[in-house]
DNA sequence: TGCCTTTATTGACGGCGGTCAATGAGCTGT
DNA sequence: ACAGCTCATTGACCGCCGTCAATAAAGGCA
């Protein structure tokens, strides 16, 4: 488990334990919409197990992915911010068990204890971190480049890191993974398959794979033109 | 005045004078850096002429735009929430005036009065929902519907929208504009050109333009395959 | 286990957009 | 006002990546 791991845990665990008196326990169906973009209502989840996929529609009815969440990651907390109107739909992709806050409840909760708030600043801006990551990330040329530092940005986010050999799973389908990239599957498939001839990578299961070279995926991360 | 405008403005006059007792008037150069990537002092900064860009340097040496802050805006929260170091440069692109707060400095003001963070998280949640709405025009295809997109936001964020005609000057150089799009210079003056060729845009000066069509825009904008 | 559906991979092809180069327009300073 | 420079625009060309189609592999379910 990495420093960083450890730390996500523990950020985690801390805030869990802040909140725990005013938590409610909730299951979430596979499929089913937590909230809509545009909902006030405001819904602060912790969740336990399973993975919630965040992402908008556009007009033309194609859906884009902003965010994937994963066991042990709290979100849905912007209305709580702003008061403004989520700017994502929010669904769950495996049946999910979470804790929750309603709007009300936090209400009170940070009345009671102004700090709350402090915390939920801090994920608020590590959101806004990774945001930038993604930001550079898309602005940048050429797909070999984005691939390999989406891949790397998901081993940051994966527990697995034990050096010798880097395991990567994607955490949704290779399909969606690509447009979250602003690639087509086929241009993403074909990435892989030349960082696999460079032996960097391996193909394990589908959407699963190993990091052989960690170095020379990073210099290919960072070949990007711009 | 749009009524977004007005929002924005009433947000950093309030903001402003909540922390008025705190902030220190302080000039920057042309040129001058606020502060850099990595940096950890932390900067509250409201600043009231000029412009000041936020850029990333990647490892090549080139710089990506992550914003460009104008008059009446707050900046540089982002190490108070979560005691990290800015994941960004700030330089400023003209001289400017502005009142900026210290790191301790607003420790202090906070702890004076809490209720000081309330109105910080909401800035920064409105960083955030502008950061999903750019990786959304990242993720788009298509050079035209990324252009439309990001003139129709810069009449958001400009004070101009006297319906008739709306007039949009570009925040900084063509060349780094078409870069924070993830377009090269002549990519986006082509997409420029077309839409002026649609009598959807007419040019008046350099990094200009007036919307003669905001509906057709709109369309463009929407006409993204993704 | 076997069948069927879904999803990833590979190939061929065409168009969009990036590169390079030339021209033109717009600022700056003297 | 003129000179000189910077920066936007236009053109020609080519390579990359998206599209379409076919194949292969992997899950899902009875």
């Amino acid at each position: 488990m990495t420093q960083y791991e450890k730390n996500r845990e523990q950020d985690y665990k801390e805030t869990h334990k802040t909140f725990s008196k005013f938590l409610k326990p909730r299951k979430f169906r596979k499929g089913q919409l937590l909230w809509s973009e545009g909902d006030t209502d405001g819904l602060l989840v912790f969740l336990k197990t399973g993975r919630v996929k965040i992402y908008r529609l556009l007009p033309t009815g194609k859906a884009i992915t902003l965010y994937i969440f994963g066991a042990n990651t709290v979100f849905g907390f912007m209305p709580f911010f702003d008061d403004a109107p989520y700017p994502a739909y929010a669904q769950a992709l495996d049946n999910c068990e979470a804790e929750v806050i309603s709007r009300t409840g936090l209400r009170q909760a940070v009345h009671q204890d102004p700090d709350l708030s402090i915390v939920l600043m801090k994920h608020l801006a590590k959101r806004l971190r990774d945001a930038f990551d993604t930001i550079e990330r898309l602005q940048s040329k050429g797909t070999d480049p984005k691939v390999a530092s989406a891949l790397l940005a998901l081993v940051e986010n994966s527990s697995n890191s034990s050096h010798a050999h880097i395991i990567i799973s994607l955490p949704i389908s290779s399909h969606e993974y690509a447009q979250s990239l602003g690639l087509t599957p086929e241009s993403f498939s074909r990435s892989i398959t030349r960082l696999v001839d460079k032996s960097i990578l391996k193909r394990l299961q589908r959407n699963r794979f190993q990091i052989l070279n960690s170095e020379a995926l990073k210099e290919v991360a960072e070949s990007a033109i711009w």
